[in-house]
DNA sequence: ACTTTTACTGATAACGTTAACATTTACAAA
DNA sequence: TTTGTAAATGTTAACGTTATCAGTAAAAGT
């Protein structure tokens, strides 16, 4: 394989010149750069980023952390590393999955996921030596990314009520999560804001399974009347369907049913479910953007919301 | 950050004993050994592997390449790349995802997915040069690795037989693609090699989507009268179990449904639909190995199958 | 006591590139 | 011509590691 002394013998000039050929071409006379560009064309002559690396001190690789109690093959993470990968492709950059935080020399940034509370320690130990970016959002940090949550059940919620329905239940986790919370408190805003009533009996907690869902839809029906339930996620949702189906109501004639997540079941459940699509590749892209400007000086000031879309299905 | 010149100053020794401590310490006298681990962990010094490359001549990066006409965000890619990501990790490899296939000093291997005919003459060409392995079976190449669709299918057909099922139709796809003829394969062994008679009507074609499987399940039940449906895709199954619901057929009382995927709509869909897994974390593992496997001078000398398992539901 | 072997350690150069400084060339102004 | 300046190019050293060869000290064999 030609190294750059091979482009400088064969061109008649030193190596220095070649290497500012390929890293700043205007300073070479166009003949030379010519000459050049003629030899690396001829030999297929690439960089070798390696011993770039080695006297610029940067390595282009980027350390994905995701802690072991994250698997890494559910399709949430995958979708979420795969266009973090294809974004650091684009940009030049390599990743190395990591499942445990050591601080060294063979990485440029971090991008973390799925931090818990004792891994946000670490967290901050490394972003103080590296640039590191989390997705997630977080009051200790300002280099984080995430979904906006709230944003999302508050406009579809705010979609249901523009439909006309006044009764509408909310069918969602309770575990201490950000996001959990941030859905729940999206719903109550917009039901208040448009002037309707939260009463407690509208609202259910569900862990995120469809029989978790199946069940909670019976415990709403038994103590409320509603025509609409928001889900905090698709599975709770179609637990739902299921559980109004089995009542043979009609969704969404009877009763509209949303959803929140969008990585697929969405379309596989009959009706198509209305649902809120979790922008994992818009994610990716802006963790690896955040990484890679905070590598080159700029670092994010203050975190990133990415505001989710509804993808109308036919269940509402 | 701490180099091997510090741990040398640090333990009087030279740097090359201590690059021996690190990398053959079994020839280093205890003694000093202990000095210069002593070292290492006060000062956290990790090696650095750009400049290991650097003299060694390689990379410990990964070439994943993904032809652009693959989408690497959908779920069954992400899981893929996710899981061979993860491997690689462990192995100490970092990874760079590409969607063209320039051949460089960038990295040592190469793990290519999802090519059609024209990419495979660039991947031979690119296998010449540097360790690859291909996703996907091929009769040009020895080193690949693919998910048995043939035994997967057969299995799932065996299954039903044995359940005492004698009428059993097939949906499936028909466009060209090496999978494609696996799947609709293994059904048609299996129910010769069981002595049951595969009747023309008996077989449907469906393209991959949960629409089609419905249609095909109508055109299916016009003119035939099958007690089990082994479909080619858990989409097709969907389809085929919400058009089968709609005509008040249950599901697997009156007719058995299997699907072929697992990527997650398996548990979406009621009943719980038996399909077959298809194993992604493996395949990425034996991805990563082989890759790996290979630059270490051990080449595969065959493709690798891997046998997928049924994942029982409720449907059959 | 001498040689031979073994165990361990060290000095130097190299991997392919770029930073920093030095030099040469070209050409305009004096 | 000479000088000054800008444009273009070259030289040397360095990045952090390991390969190679060379050495030393201790142990073992004669």
């Amino acid at each position: 394989m030609a190294t750059i002394k091979d482009i400088a013998k064969m061109t008649g000039c030193s190596v220095m010149t070649v290497s500012r050929a390929l890293n700043n071409p205007e300073i070479v006379k166009k003949e030379t750069l010519d000459k050049i560009r003629a030899a690396v064309d001829a030999t297929g002559y690439v960089q070798n980023r390696v011993a770039r690396s080695l006297i610029k001190g940067c390595t282009f690789n980027i350390c994905v952390y995701i802690p072991s109690t994250l698997d890494a093959t559910e399709s949430f993470v995958a979708q979420t590393i795969s266009s973090i990968g294809e974004r650091l492709g684009n940009l030049g950059y390599s990743l190395s999955l990591r499942r445990k935080l050591v601080i060294d020399d063979n990485f440029d940034g971090i991008i973390a996921a799925g931090l818990n509370i004792e891994d946000e320690d670490e967290f901050e130990k490394a972003s103080a030596v590296k640039p590191a970016v989390l997705y997630g959002n977080s009051e200790r940090f300002t280099n984080w990314v995430d979904v906006n949550n709230y944003r999302g059940i508050y406009k579809m919620t705010e979609y249901i009520i523009k439909k006309g329905h006044t009764k509408i239940a909310y069918i969602g986790m309770d575990y201490h999560a950000h996001y959990v919370a941030q859905r729940k408190q999206g719903f109550l805003d917009a039901i208040t804001s448009y002037g309707l009533e939260v009463s407690p009996q509208y609202i259910v907690t569900a862990d995120n399974t469809e029989q978790a869902g199946f069940d909670a839809c019976g415990r709403l029906l038994a103590q409320a009347s509603p025509t609409a339930i928001v889900c905090a996620t698709d599975l709770i949702a179609v637990g739902c369907i299921h559980a109004l189906q089995r009542r043979d109501i009609k969704v969404p004639l009877q009763m509209a049913v949303s959803g929140f997540d969008g990585f697929g079941i969405e379309n596989t459940v009959f009706p198509k479910l209305t649902t809120i699509k979790q922008p994992l590749y818009d994610v990716g892209v802006r963790l690896a953007d955040a990484v890679v400007d905070s590598i080159n000086g700029k670092p994010q000031k203050h975190g990133i919301y990415i505001e989710p879309e509804i993808k109308p299905g036919e269940s509402v």
